[in-house]
DNA sequence: ATTAGCACTCAGTCACCCTGAGTGCTAACA
DNA sequence: TGTTAGCACTCAGGGTGACTGAGTGCTAAT
């Protein structure tokens, strides 16, 4: 275990080294205003720090920096959450104000609100609406055998698809069916729907109709791909890890920026935190994409009616600024959920 | 006018320098196989052409570099588009036919193929839907007086929004209201829908309903914004510019960044290219937006049933391959333009 | 246990030189 | 008269060496 000093030359270090990006020297550490050690007994420190694996040297003198393992103990046990305490700033809840009249839109404004506010890049996923019910389900017939289906969810949620008639069912019939649907799966959640439409649905059709094949196919073609939702990633501040040092030459930026456009990629890298509570901190290699072993990933969860539903984060070189950060986005996730629960209402 | 040995020796210059992106000195220019003028002659040649504005320098002992009139002039007069005749790369239909269940996907994935065969940034505008005809307006109803409002098109193209429903209106005679919309409007395009909105649904609704007001606030919710499809706009390959040279430094590099961030810029940027036939290409500072005043912009509209609808465009630094780029541009359109034309059937 | 002093290391910067690529000019040449 | 060869000149880029400043580790003194 460390020592009360050890701790202390930590924490400032860390502190200090997030500000400047450049290694932390003793003389640097030992000038701060209420530290009383002469530098020589802080490299002794430092050096033991080292040893023990907080911290990493460039090169042979010059300062020492922060390992992976020295954010970590900073993150779990230095950092000093009062100083920021339930720091909701205001803005955030007029801006959300203006124009509430769509949730994707809602979520957009808080993705680009929250790279703002931290001047990092921020990763919003969701919101899963699994839990909206079914409203209604519709096809509206077009030329030849087109049509498209809307289905529309009771939280206003409105999802459609172009769809082909199978040549098994006369046009004409096919209200039929949909008239079926909805007596049978209004009230179900989307995850539900598909599980009983090849259940439940599936064996009614079976007993009075021949064109039960055709039928099958053309649901399928309703319901295919909408757990879409899911996966409905935004992006804010893409360029803004441009004005970390650390992205300052061409080579480290770019594998970064193609990351950003292979949405998939960013919600296998921010799900695995999943839905839990709280705020989830990813250091360095802790991340499994390599493209950001040099990056830490905040997370937290945003929630309806208190059931989490998605989920907010900022993505910054590992040198970043965790005690801001982590206030930030712990505000704007509550600030979210309260407006999208209100909203759902 | 120029001699035909100065449009030789321009073509040279500028097919070297889109290929090295560095100076070409008279020298490198006498190497070439076909081209038995020294050194010397070349030097006086490219004297002239710089005094006459087609080549610029550096700095002394630099070689020389086309200007915005050399690149204007290269594209006007020199460029051998017979190099890349139909040159329709075989890949691309292949590629679409995978999915093509939505006419947003497809352009998205136009955008996709552009940037990937060009090694530019590619923008795609559109496609608009403003020939659709409205198909279908419904009004799905959820809790309080919220609901759901939805416009077909008989493309397959779906709007919906969300509306409050007015306190002047009770929520069992919104559906008498949609139908009388739907009596009126079916046919009528999106552009027209709004005018048409308030001069004869207006007129009809004041003889024979006290509700008029609040009758009107609500469709007007219904369509408001509506129009936006004019401006979707659909980025391909936005890291493709890191691997130029001109953009190696993080400076340049961000506004243009920043630009891929603010659609509406973009909209801007490339709208005014029109709906022209045609390939159009903007040279340098030719472009309005300072952020690519060394940059170039080349764009091709593309149709539905010969009506032109949108724009795919592509940017990339001046020094750009014009030739091959145009080329690909061209075929892409004709491509998408088939394709969508046979979609909309 | 802490501190002061000292030798040592190393990245970064600046001045400097050299080289190579390129030009412009002039004189010779066809 | 147009083309070429030769030559002096310019300039960016690369390499070298010296210097500086920040930092460390070690040892001896407190």
């Amino acid at each position: 275990m460390l020592t009360d000093r050890q701790k202390i030359i930590l924490q400032v270090l860390i502190d200090d080294y997030i500000l400047t990006a450049e290694p932390v020297g003793s003389r640097a550490i030992s000038k701060r205003p209420d530290m009383s050690i002469s530098p020589a007994t802080i490299r002794n420190e430092m050096s033991d720090l080292e040893e023990l694996g907080y911290l990493e040297q460039p090169h042979t003198s010059a300062g020492r920096v922060p390992s992976q393992k020295g954010y970590r103990f900073y993150v779990d046990h230095l950092l000093n959450l009062a100083s920021a305490p339930d720091d909701d700033p205001h803005g955030l809840r007029v801006e959300f104000l203006q124009r509430i009249d769509q949730m994707e839109q809602v979520v957009q404004q808080a993705a680009t609100i929250l790279s703002s506010l931290t001047n990092y890049t921020s990763i919003v996923l969701g919101p899963k609406v699994s839990t909206a019910k079914l409203r209604q389900i519709q096809l509206v017939p077009l030329q030849d055998r087109k049509a498209v289906a809307i289905i529309v969810m009771d939280n206003g949620h409105v999802e459609n698809r172009m769809v082909t008639i199978p040549e098994g069912i006369a046009v004409e019939s096919v209200q039929h069916y949909i008239e079926l649907l909805n007596r049978k799966l209004v009230g179900v959640s989307m995850p539900e729907l598909k599980m009983r439409l090849h259940r439940e649905i599936a064996t009614e059709l079976k007993r009075y109709s021949e064109q039960f094949e055709s039928a099958m196919t053309l649901f399928d073609q309703m319901v295919e791909g909408q757990e879409s939702d899911l996966s409905k990633v935004y992006l804010g501040g893409t360029t803004k890890i441009l004005n970390q040092p650390e992205f300052r030459n061409v080579e480290k930026l770019k594998p970064l920026l193609d990351l950003f456009e292979h949405t998939e990629d960013l919600v296998r890298l921010v799900d695995p935190f999943g839905l839990k509570p709280g705020i989830q901190i990813r250091i360095g290699q802790e991340n499994e994409h390599e493209t950001i072993h040099n990056c830490s990933l905040i997370t937290a969860s945003y929630s309806i009616d208190g059931k989490p539903v998605g989920t907010i984060g900022v993505l910054g070189p590992t040198r970043m600024d965790y005690g801001r950060t982590i206030a930030v986005i712990r505000g704007l996730a509550n600030n979210l959920s309260s407006l999208l629960t209100h909203l759902n209402k």
